[in-house]
RNA sequence: GGCGACGUAGCCAAGUGGUCUAAGGCGGAGGUCUGCAAAACCUCUAUUCGUCGGUUCGAAUCCGACCGUCGCCUCCA
C-alpha cells in the first residue's frame, strides 16, 4: 500500500515501524459547532484507519481536543459561561456528530487542559537544550535553532520574512519564533509554570500529547492542508528538538479542504454548513459518498446538488443488496476481479473515487446476472464487505417511525385490492397522494414496497 | 511579493508517456419490463483532456509560456 507523504512529496510504501500503526490526527479547537469540512477530514481519516484495519494492522488513534485557546476564551466570555463548559459542550457535540457520521472514534483523546503538565515538561526541557527562551512571561520557540525550518511546508525561513506579514512581537528573537507557553492576562485561565502564571501556545500540545500516547515516532499524523503551515512544521520542530529523534512522523497525510462556493470553508470566514445541517437534509452516507468521491488531497466544493446525486447514486448500491428471490439457474457471479480491483484502488494512496467505481461496476453486474438467474449471494457479500471498508453499509436507513407505517402499510393493502380490481384510477390516486406526502410506492414482483423520501430542497 | 496545487463531457470526478477513440456517479435520450408508473436492466451521451508552442515513434499525461481558479505565508480540518 502507497500513501502519499507530504514532507517528501511523494507515495512511498507504507508499513508501521511496530506492532501497531501509530496514528495521531489533529483535533478540534471546541468553541463553535462542527461544520462539513471538519466531517470531510476526519471521514478521510476514518476510511484510512478502516482500510489498515482490513488489511490486517492493528492500530491506534490519537486525537487531540484543543480546549484552552484564544478563540474559546473569546466565545465563553461574549457567551457568559466558563470556558471548560462551552469547550466541553462542543465537545461533546463533535462526538455525537462523529457517531451520526458513521466516523470511528480515536481510542484516546487527550484534551489540553488536562496535559499541562507534560506540556510543560516539554518546554522546560526545550529551555534547558536551548531551543526555547523566556520573554516576558512569554517562551518561544527559537525557530533559528533548526536548520531544517520549513521542510515539510517546503520553504526557508528567508522566503516566510519575504511575505512580510509575520509580526515583530516584543520579546521574539526572530519574527518567526512562536509562543511555547503564553503569560496569563487577567481573567483567563491559567497554570503556574517557572515563568509565571500563563497556559500552552498553540502547537506544544500535539507534541506533547503525540509523545506521551505514542513515542518519539508516529507512523501517520494528519490533518487538514491548512495545518502544514505554521502547525505541523512547529511540531516537527519542538518534537525532533526535544526527542533528538528523527523522523518524528514517518509519513504526513494532509486533506483537500472543504470549499463553500469559491472559497475554503472555514469558521473564521464564516461561511460554513454544520454537520447538523447537512444531516437534517441528506443522510450520513450520501454525506460520505459524496467526499469519497474525490480524492482526499483534492480540494472539494460542497454544494446541495452534489450531496443530492449522492443520495440517487446511494440508491444505486442498495437496490443491487436487495436479497435475490427464487433459487439461481445459473452459475454464480464471481466477486473477485471487482475485489482485486477495488483493493488496487486503494493500494494507490487510498483511491476512493476508483474504489467507489468498481462498487458500481460490481452492482451493475450483480444487478445484471441476478435478471439472467447467476446466484449473486457472494457477490451480494462482497459489494457489502467492501463498502463497509469505506464506512458504508448501505442499509436502507428508514426513519421508519412507528406512528405511521401501519396506515401506510393498510393503504398499500387496500391500493392492491383496487389493483387487482383494475380501479386504476383510484389506486394511482392513492400512489399520487402518498407521494406528494413523500412516500414513494414501487410495485414489485413480490409485491409493493414503500419508502420514505428525503425531503431535499 | 514568496511558496504550492489545480483547470478532463451539461454537472461532479478518476486517470498522469502507448491497454485512453479517457473509469465511475448525477443529469439527458431511446428501449425492455409494467395496467400506468417506479425500481432494475440494455444502448447511446468527451476522436477529446484551459490556450499556444516544444520534447517524443507516441502526450490528457513530460517541458516552456500564457490565461483562469484555489490554498498556504495570520486563527483554521
Amino acid at each position: 500500500m502507497k500513501l502519499y507523504d507530504t514532507l517528501t512529496g511523494e507515495k512511498r510504501e507504507f508499513a508501521p515501524l511496530g506492532v501497531e500503526v501509530k496514528v495521531y490526527v489533529c483535533g478540534i479547537t471546541p468553541y463553535a459547532p462542527t461544520h462539513v469540512g471538519h466531517a470531510m477530514s476526519y471521514m478521510a481519516f476514518d476510511v484510512l484507519r478502516r482500510y489498515l484495519e482490513f488489511r490486517g494492522y492493528r492500530l491506534r488513534h490519537v486525537q487531540n481536543f484543543t480546549d484552552v485557546d484564544d478563540k474559546i476564551i473569546r466565545a465563553a466570555t461574549s457567551q457568559g459561561v466558563a470556558t471548560p463548559q462551552l469547550a466541553d459542550r462542543y465537545i461533546e457535540e463533535f462526538l455525537e456528530d462523529m457517531d451520526a457520521l458513521n466516523i470511528l472514534r480515536a481510542h484516546v483523546y487527550p484534551r489540553v487542559t488536562q496535559e499541562v503538565p507534560r506540556i510543560l515538561e516539554m518546554i522546560q526541557a526545550l529551555v534547558e537544550k536551548g531551543y526555547a527562551y523566556h520573554a516576558n512571561g512569554d517562551v518561544y520557540f527559537r525557530v533559528g535553532r533548526v536548520s531544517r525550518y520549513g521542510e515539510l511546508a517546503h520553504r526557508t525561513l528567508d522566503s516566510m520574512i519575504a511575505g512580510a506579514r509575520v509580526e515583530p512581537g516584543e520579546g521574539k528573537e526572530h519574527p518567526m519564533d512562536f509562543a511555547l507557553w503564553k503569560a496569563a492576562k487577567a481573567g483567563e485561565p491559567a497554570w503556574g509554570s517557572p515563568w509565571g502564571d500563563g497556559r500552552p501556545g498553540w502547537h506544544i500540545e500535539c507534541s506533547a500529547m503525540a509523545y506521551h500516547y505514542l513515542g518519539p515516532t508516529l507512523d501517520i499524523h494528519g490533518g487538514g492542508q491548512d495545518l502544514i503551515f505554521p502547525h505541523h512544521e512547529n511540531e516537527i520542530a519542538q518534537t525532533e528538538a526535544f526527542t533528538g529523534a528523527r523522523p518524528f512522523v514517518r509519513f504526513w497525510l494532509h486533506n483537500g479542504l472543504l470549499r463553500l462556493g469559491e472559497e475554503k470553508m472555514s469558521k473564521s470566514l464564516g461561511n460554513l454548513v454544520t454537520v447538523r445541517e447537512a444531516l437534517a437534509r441528506y443522510s450520513a452516507e450520501a454525506l460520505r459518498l459524496y467526499f469519497l468521491s474525490s480524492h482526499y488531497r483534492s480540494p472539494l466544493s460542497y454544494t446541495d446538488e452534489g450531496v443530492a446525486s449522492q443520495e440517487r447514486a446511494l440508491e444505486r448500491l442498495r437496490a443491487a443488496l436487495t436479497p435475490q428471490d427464487g433459487s439461481p439457474s445459473a452459475a454464480a457471479l464471481d466477486p473477485d476481479p471487482y475485489r482485486q480491483r477495488f483493493l488496487a484502488a486503494m493500494d494507490d494512496d487510498l483511491n476512493t473515487p476508483q474504489a467507489i467505481a468498481v462498487l458500481f461496476d460490481l452492482a451493475r453486474a450483480i444487478n445484471r446476472s441476478r435478471e439472467e438467474g447467476a446466484d449473486v449471494h457472494r457477490a451480494q457479500n462482497t459489494l457489502r464487505e467492501l463498502g463497509a471498508v469505506l464506512g458504508h453499509s448501505f442499509t436502507v436507513a428508514q426513519p421508519r417511525d412507528v406512528d405511521s407505517s401501519p396506515f401506510i402499510e393498510l393503504l398499500i393493502e387496500i391500493r392492491g385490492e383496487l389493483r387487482r380490481h383494475k380501479q386504476y384510477e383510484l389506486a394511482d390516486r392513492l400512489r399520487d397522494r402518498l407521494g406528494s406526502l413523500g412516500i414513494v410506492l414501487e410495485d414489485t414482483p413480490r409485491g409493493t414496497i414503500w419508502k420514505r423520501e428525503r425531503a431535499a430542497s
